[in-house]
DNA sequence: CGTGGCGTTGAGGTCTTTCAACGAGAGTGG
DNA sequence: CCACTCTCGTTGAAAGACCTCAACGCCACG
């Protein structure tokens, strides 16, 4: 796992210009860190909570493109303006960059320049992914691909119950989805004894084969 | 547009180890350049014809994640193994470079890594984009969307045709849809007057702000 | 104990897919 | 030069997956 490189390559490196221009920040569940379209004028690296990026049509229709877990970044727009609005789904907790003192670490720290970009392959690779799933996998496999990912990415073991921290419908938006359509899946591969559902906010996988199999590839 | 910045950083700084390196190559339509999962040991420039990427699932199902057009580059993977496989869509020239050469000039040209951070950054962008157009429009905004994004790119001035090279069958598999769905939409687009179909491999666009419009954002 | 948000479930509707037929055009061979 | 064939694209009809709308239960909160 590489997710605490950026910040150990600033705390070796760069301490002192750190210190001076890092600043901690808190936000409540749903509360808005930034808009889409709003201008990009910070970097962010989430420490604690779970965060939602999305992107929205103008008569409300939202996607979402990805959840944030703690040692994600975000914001890093070479563009003026975020591409995509940035909410908290759970109370979180992130580090706050200028991001003109960011591009200038940038400059002076060319080992974060191969990190980031080594970081934007991966990124990239996991909006193939999630191409691939909106555009051609069924309700079920979504879920499923959703659930294999999920627990992975949290680093659940095998067996354990996975924190579902969003709601149903952030899920739905999330898979390309209504929030009924993922709740019937979830009721689906429940029923079949792929997974379990000790309470509506977690999960368990239990034959992590066969809930591969079902995910489709 | 930058998209001659890596030529030229190349061709300005490094000429002779460029050189040295490089080779050019050329497939027909419809043959494999590389194929998803492949071992990833060649970065490439594409300067001729068209290219499309793609992820499979076990049962033949196909997503394409992009086409590419001259000026565009792909296969800079960090895992070892590519992401997603590459195909010809008409017949193509490229440039090919063996990855650790290309690496190793990735840290004596520091210019080129911010060169390629910035694209992979407009890249990352166009997937959120094309997540939104996957989870949540319809057939007819995905190919209004994917129509108007299409003249953009390839610079093609209003009211001018452009050219279409892929089938609709492979538009089909970029937008989510099956090709009779593409079909049926073109028909749609084309009865209501927004574009205009003067052969099946071409078309115009005849009022960019109603297209805009029925693209959805 | 009411109230509101969230999740589940059912019934019916809709958009897209599936299956099928047909037409146009390119390339082939008689 | 003219069938012949194959691919690609279009169109229609029927089927299906998911969506919409609605009712209901649960739980936290005031």
């Amino acid at each position: 796992m590489r997710r605490a490189a950026v910040c150990g390559a600033l705390e070796v490196n760069e301490l002192q210009s750190l210190e001076a221009m890092v600043r901690r920040a808190r936000l409540a569940a749903g509360q808005v860190l930034f808009e889409e379209g709003g201008p990009a004028d910070e970097v962010f690296t989430l420490t604690e909570g779970v965060l939602r990026l999305y992107k929205l049509l103008r008569d409300g229709r939202r996607q979402i493109t990805g959840f944030l877990i703690p040692g994600d970044y975000l914001g890093l727009a070479f563009a003026g303006t975020y591409a995509y609005g940035a909410e908290a789904v759970t109370d979180v907790a992130l580090c706050r960059f200028p991001r003109r003192a960011f591009l200038r670490l940038l400059d002076e720290v060319p080992a974060l320049e191969r990190e980031l970009l080594s970081r934007a392959g991966n990124e990239l690779a996991l909006a193939q992914e999630q191409m691939l799933l909106l555009g051609r996998k069924t309700a079920r496999e979504r879920l499923a691909s959703f659930l294999v990912g999920f627990a992975e990415r949290r680093g659940v073991e095998a067996g354990r119950p996975v924190a579902l921290p969003m709601s149903r419908a952030d899920l739905g938006d999330y898979l390309g989805l209504t929030m009924e359509t993922v709740s019937r899946a979830f009721t689906n591969l429940c029923d079949a004894g792929l997974i379990a559902l000790p309470d509506k906010r977690h999960y368990v996988v239990r034959h992590h084969e066969r809930l591969l199999e079902a995910a489709g590839a």
